[in-house]
DNA sequence: TGTACATCAGTGAACGCGCGTTCACTGATGTAC
DNA sequence: TGTACATCAGTGAACGCGCGTTCACTGATGTAC
């Protein structure tokens, strides 16, 4: 009751050892890094910031990350696999034919276009990597890829576009209507982005008619 | 031959005058500003940099712009207008109902890509202003706004989409395209992208049939 | 079990560097007489 | 026309601030006997 055991010595131990408290602020610095990444991109996330966020201070940063951009790459696999489990969980209960438009749908929803700490960071992230870090442009490939095969994966068949370019391009449109619509966020224009994007998501992702 | 004469006076005057000599080296900052805002995004065009690329030097900046920011803010005004108008020239020879996907090929072509420092600059603003340079949103309101105005203009109507919806959706595929395309520059995903957001613009940017 | 020493996660001040902005100064252009 | 002074575009060094990174130190946890 007072304390765990760890079966090869009988003694009292720590209620957490050293390993898992150092895990432990790993996590919060993380979750800190991710919230801060997506708010501000990665300029925006300064390593003390992420620190403070984490409860922790500055200088213990460099015992868990090499470097900063060591904890964007982590961060931006991490937080981009995390978008994909979000979109593409509680499908099941959707027809399998309206599943694409259903992802689409929730992508450019005034929810996650507003939840600025906790959705999408490809917002935040492309134009950085392009221009400014592209140190990350591997990472970010890789995740595209990713997150591309994924939309495959539920996008009924068609006989316009083959379904690799069609999930490409649906990909683009999410992203573009949500970061134009960040962009200007608090706007009718950032609504009006948003619905058209939809609208022409749920017009290219439906089963071909017949 | 030697020198101008302003006519109410008849005395010789210097080649150029020192408002002329002023109103010169503003627009070659603003051609430098351009420049570097398109190819490194707005906090990447540093003061310092954009006046060498005017040939000047850091502190006669001011006698020119009050802020950065004000600098950015004209920048960025003109070259979206410049984009657009490059976008929409000589699209005369092609017959009306294939403007709109001439446009959005121009616009996703590998060429505008490869382009950093001429083509357009929404890549490498959009996620800034979003994340951490909120004081450009209403230029960029404005700016994508007038975008999508130019380009329902040569939308053909569709009884599928309201033809706002359709311009505002292929101005966010155009963006999200080449966005993604740059970030990932020089990988064959890049070209796979282009390619894609091409096929889907070719797709939704065609007359009905009947 | 208790004691002495070792380890190591985390602290907080300091370092070096880059950036936007300021400012005293220079020298060519412009003006008054 | 020539001379003396005023203006002002542009220079370059300096200022203040913020950021990534380093480092000597602290104190709790872990280990050896």
């Amino acid at each position: 009751m007072t304390s765990s055991h760890d079966g090869d010595t009988g003694s009292d131990r720590p209620v957490t050892t050293k390993v898992e408290q150092k895990q432990h602020s790993n996590e919060k610095i993380l979750r800190s890094a991710a919230r801060l990444v997506r708010e501000r991109g990665i300029s925006g996330a300064r390593v003390a910031d992420v620190m403070k966020g984490a409860g922790l201070t500055v200088g213990g940063f460099y015992a868990h990350f090499a470097s900063k951009d060591a904890l964007i790459d982590t961060t931006l696999r991490q937080t981009l696999r995390e978008v994909r489990t979000w979109l593409f969980s509680r499908l099941d209960s959707i027809p399998e034919a309206e599943r694409a438009e259903a992802l689409v749908k929730r992508y450019l929803s005034a929810a996650h276009r507003d939840d600025l700490d906790g959705g999408c960071p490809l917002p935040a992230v492309v134009g950085e990597i392009a221009t400014t870090a592209s140190e990350h442009a591997a990472v970010l490939g890789e995740s595209i890829d990713a997150f591309a095969g994924d939309i495959e994966a539920v996008l009924p068949s068609s006989d316009k576009l083959p379904r690799r370019h069609l999930a490409l391009a649906a990909l683009a449109l999410m992203y573009g209507g949500l970061s134009l619509a960040r962009a200007v966020r608090g706007t009718e224009l950032s609504d009006e982005i948003l619905r058209a994007c939809r609208a022409l998501g749920r017009l290219v992702t439906r089963a071909d008619p017949g």
